[in-house]
RNA sequence: GCCCCGGUGGUGGAAUUGGUAGACACGCAGGACUUAAAAUCCUGUGUCUUCGCGGACGUACGGGUUCAAGUCCCGUCUGGGGUACCA
């Protein structure tokens, strides 16, 4: 019998679905293991070969510990919020339900042909309303709820409103906003409702709040940090500004040291936790204050270098800083107004893309410094950012470059205070060295003079001991259709969140995607009965992507539960994940959240642990290979990639479907794209020759490769099998399918274990019976099996995936050549197998008799008794160079296995006569002799 | 600029703690079987040198530590990713 995979596998996979063979347990004797996929966004492109890399590397590792004894929860779901199916929306009209509904079908199709042990009874879609019913009730919460900084925990707002009614704020320690106005507790009681919710809204976790935001026109809603990439909007490129607006906020920043520290806890790779690290951006200084001359105003810097305060040559505000309207003086005004107004009509992308040039304007005014009490001046300059510390900077040339190339343009004078730099050349950044011409602080080391001058600051009242952190709060509102809706309604102009009862609050129907004619989001064009009581507008922005996903992983859990988002009980029985994979593109966004919305949840006793995943694994990107067209600019021509220098071209994607090997399908390529139908095309030899790269694999870029023709044509065990060949899992590698027939002939290699008669000779191929002895094995099969058991189990630990495929080849191939077609030895092997190759291991397992399926059996010890040798290979070297070897006893001693090399006769040929000054032996290892 | 990760045959990659560099696979060359093809099997395959035995060189480059370095240290070049006037 032949390896039929398309039969085979077509068989176990509706064996599996039939069964449930991969339902999770919720309890029982068996440890839990738990291990999670990033889900994905069902995109209309479907599955390409790069989604399954992580999910078949998840699928060994679950099916591993299911052969281990332990309790496995593998699930999957949909991300299915999100803007491309809006974006289809608005372009077609067809509701994006359908349009996620029908992409999902199709992955879960994809899925199904690759033989994933999932366990679809938990299956979650964000977009569901019994999901996002719990999403909802989740931003209810944080809506609900302060930051108390005494004990760093998230309360809920009923015990801040307590102490509100006792004592006022004065005694409260929160994160809040910095313009929240001290009260007693009898003005407490005095103000109106407007004024009680506004002073709350300052407080909550969620928030409604006035900010600068990122703002997409094109898209016509704003974006987090992490969605924007080079200053444009990461989905489709498009131009973000800066825009002051009110918005529903996250204040993640309350958790900033909460996330900075629990990444000592993650066994997460070390540039993932720098990443965040760097986003989460702590800095440790001072604030200041200096006094402006002739005024009562005073302006607040934040710095980290306190020790240079005797460098102050001027002070710098960001253009939108708020003193910048006062401090110009009449003089100055023209001048001011037009920098600020220019600045303000930068986009991002401009201020960074001008990243070098150098702008600013004098206000005309000065302050005093705080020491000397010499007079500097104020200036304006875009390179200070409103949005960070207090939007204002001490410039101190001498020793920050920034500040240094602001004074070389403008002229401003550069004075050193920490000796060892070069001032006229570049500014002394180093944190190195002894200060000087600084009062006080002369003679100290940078570390010391910084705690002296933040003491002398503090004494003075002029500032305090300060921590800065990069990370912003989190916009959470989106003027989008596709996401969920906010659970808010406004009355008498006053926010105020859902029932719990009322939730969920099911997305409206509308006629339209887009924004209303007055810029309305699109909620605003539900129907007019949509009102919270049928009179009370409700919120019009939605949530953002990340808020689906941000609590998944608790989902999976009690996937079903009609009444809490997760039982505390299934909670604390999965607990974390225990293996998370996905991408690193996530680094700063959904894990982040994620992260945040778990320790929220701990704060409020709804889960027990603070962090979700305590291993993760980036996998690396499978790149796509596109192949290009050279069309000469301004004529109906396209010319091969070897002559393409000889004009003036440009390059077009072209399908890679209609590329083989390079040379394109002229016919087909004219079907394709019908604006080239009548090109002229500028052949070598007779072939054109496409151009090609390696880029990410889009369907913009017409090279997508999707795992269905891979397997159509090989079946899904050798598509598993190739995606983790490849290479390292975390690598990121152009996709190719060079070596897929050595994998599916290692597979059929297997196949022929069990399917030829080894010892009566016959050729390969034709009709052969099942054969499998149940004689002993010889000492050297067992010895094989047992190594590979031993390797096997080694690589699935530390997920190097590609080097057991080698071992499990290495092991057929010592089987075939030792003609083993013993029961004894290739049972075992199937069940390492299983995990990688399921379908052909179930196969052959119920071959060998068994009647339940191969995921029911236990892992197979190795003995390490086989693996002992007799003899020891010792290479034997002269000067670290090897010459020769030696099969020597296991059993020798080092001085033994010396005396026995240097009575040999081939050492002496290489000693010529002299003695050796050192010789090394490593038992068991390696023989050297220094001559 | 700063941070992180890499650089090994024609190709993908292996070498887990410093101990025989190139496992495994692809590709290529030659051969067997076949009318032929597919499939399968066998042999060879880092570079240079030699008829051959063998010898020399070899893990981006230059140094160093060590009996021994792909692996550790210093410097340089280079590719990829992240991030950026963050005070």
């Amino acid at each position: 019998m032949e390896y039929n995979f398309k039969e085979i596998e077509s068989n176990w996979q509706a064996y599996w679905a039939k069964n449930k063979t991969f339902a999770a347990k919720d309890g029982g004797e068996k440890p839990k293991y738990y291990v999670l996929d990033m889900f994905p966004y069902p995109s209309g492109a479907g599955l390409h070969v790069g989604h399954p890399l992580g999910y078949i590397a998840s699928d060994i590792v679950s099916r591993y510990k299911r052969h281990k004894g332990f309790n496995v929860l593998h699930p999957m779901g949909y991300d299915s919020f999100g803007l491309p199916a809006e974006q289809y929306a608005i372009q077609t009209g067809q509701h994006p339900k359908i349009t996620t509904e029908q992409n999902i079908a199709r992955y879960r199709e994809q899925l199904d042909k690759i033989g994933f042990s999932f366990d679809w009874d938990r299956e979650v879609r964000t977009s569901n309303p019994d999901y996002y019913k719990w999403t909802q009730w989740i931003f209810i919460q944080i809506f609900n709820s302060w930051f108390n900084k005494n004990n760093n925990k998230a309360e809920n707002i009923s015990t801040l409103i307590a102490e509100f009614e006792a004592n006022g704020n004065a005694k409260v320690n929160a994160v809040c906003e910095e313009t929240v106005k001290s009260f007693t507790a009898a003005e407490w009681k005095e103000y109106t409702e407007k004024e009680q919710s506004e002073i709350l809204m300052a407080y909550r976790i969620a928030y409604l709040g006035e900010a600068y935001v990122n703002w997409c026109p094109q898209l016509g809603t704003v974006l987090a940090n992490d969605e924007i990439k080079d200053g444009v909007s990461e989905r489709g490129g498009y131009p973000v500004e800066r825009k002051l607006m009110k918005q529903w906020s996250m204040r993640i920043t309350a958790y900033a040291q909460r996330l900075l520290d629990g990444l000592d806890t993650l066994d997460w790779t070390e540039s993932l936790k720098e990443a965040q690290r760097n986003w989460i951006g702590k800095s440790e200084g001072t604030s200041l204050k200096f006094k402006v001359q002739g005024s009562e105003n005073s302006i607040e810097v934040f710095t980290t270098r306190p020790d240079t305060v005797f460098g102050v040559s001027f002070v710098t505000l960001a253009p939108e800083h708020e003193l910048v309207e006062s401090l110009t003086t009449e003089d100055n005004k023209a001048a001011v107004d037009a920098y600020v107004t220019q600045a303000k009509n930068r986009s991002e992308r401009e201020r960074q893309a001008d990243i070098n040039k150098i702008t600013g304007v004098f206000t005309g005014s000065y302050v005093e410094h705080p020491f000397t009490g010499k007079q500097v001046p104020i200036w304006i300059g875009d390179y200070v950012l409103a949005g960070y510390g207090t939007g204002a900077v001490m410039a101190v040339p001498a020793h920050d470059s920034r500040d240094y190339s602001f004074a070389k343009h403008f002229g401003l004078p550069i004075l050193e205070v920490v000796a060892g730099g070069d001032l006229e050349k570049e500014s002394y950044d180093a944190k190195e060295g002894k200060l000087i011409n600084s009062d006080f602080l002369n003679g100290l080391d940078v570390k010391d003079a910084m705690k002296k001058a933040i003491a002398e600051i503090e004494a003075k009242g002029l500032g305090k001991g300060k921590v800065n952190f990069r990370l912003r709060d989190a916009v959470f509102g989106r003027q989008r259709y596709w996401g969920e809706p906010i659970p808010v309604y406004y009355k008498n102009d006053i926010p105020y969140a859902l029932n719990e009862n009322e939730l969920p609050l099911v997305l409206p129907e509308v006629d339209k995607y887009l924004p209303t004619e007055d810029g309305e989001p699109p909620l605003a064009r539900a129907a007019s009965s949509w009102k919270h009581e049928g009179k009370y507008d409700y919120e019009h922005s939605t949530m953002p992507g990340w808020a689906g996903s941000s609590w998944y992983f608790l989902r999976y859990m009690d996937a079903t539960n009609g009444i809490q988002f997760a039982s505390k009980k299934l909670s604390d029985y999965w607990q974390h994940v225990d293996l998370y994979i996905g991408g690193s593109e996530h680094a700063t966004g959904h894990l982040l959240y994620v992260r945040f919305w778990t320790k929220f949840l701990k704060d409020l006793g709804y889960i027990a642990i603070d962090e979700p995943a305590k291993k993760l694994i980036n996998q690396g990107m499978i790149q796509g290979r596109s192949n290009f067209v050279y069309r000469v600019n301004g004529e109906n021509k396209l010319v091969s990639n070897g002559l393409k220098n000889n004009y003036e071209v440009s390059a077009l994607h072209v399908d890679v479907s209609i590329v083989n090997n390079d040379i394109l399908d002229v016919e087909a390529f004219k079907n394709w794209r019908e604006d080239f139908k009548n090109a002229e095309f500028i052949l070598e030899e007779g072939k054109y020759i496409c151009g090609a790269e390696v880029e990410k694999m889009s369907k913009s870029k017409y090279n997508v490769v999707t795992p269905d023709d891979i397997a159509e044509k090989f079946g899904s065990d050798t598509l598993r099998l190739y995606e983790m060949f490849l290479g390292p899992l975390e690598q990121s590698k152009p996709w190719n399918t060079n070596g897929i027939t050595g994998v599916h002939g290692f597979l059929k290699k297997l196949w022929r274990l069990f399917y030829s008669p080894l010892q009566g000779g016959a050729q390969g191929g034709g009709d052969v019976a099942f054969t499998v002895s149940n004689d002993e094995p010889t000492k050297g099969e067992l010895k094989t099996l047992h190594k590979t058991i031993k390797k096997i189990t080694e690589d699935i630990e530390r997920f190097s995936f590609n080097t057991s495929i080698s071992n499990f080849m290495i092991c057929v191939n010592e089987l075939t050549d030792a003609k083993c077609n013993k029961k004894e030895i290739l049972e075992p092997l199937l069940v390492c197998l299983s995990p990688y190759a399921p379908h052909i291991a179930e196969e052959l397992w119920k071959q060998l008799g068994h009647t339940e399926s191969i995921s029911t059996a236990a892992f197979p010890d190795f003995n390490e008794a086989f693996l002992v040798d007799d003899n020891v290979n010792y290479p034997v070297s002269f000067n670290g160079k090897v010459k020769f070897t030696l099969d020597l006893a296991a059993t020798l001693t080092a001085p033994e296995v010396e005396a026995i090399v240097r009575a040999n006769e081939q050492t002496a040929k290489y000693l010529d006569g002299k003695e050796p000054k050192k010789v090394i032996v490593v038992h068991k290892k390696i023989v050297n002799m220094v001559v």
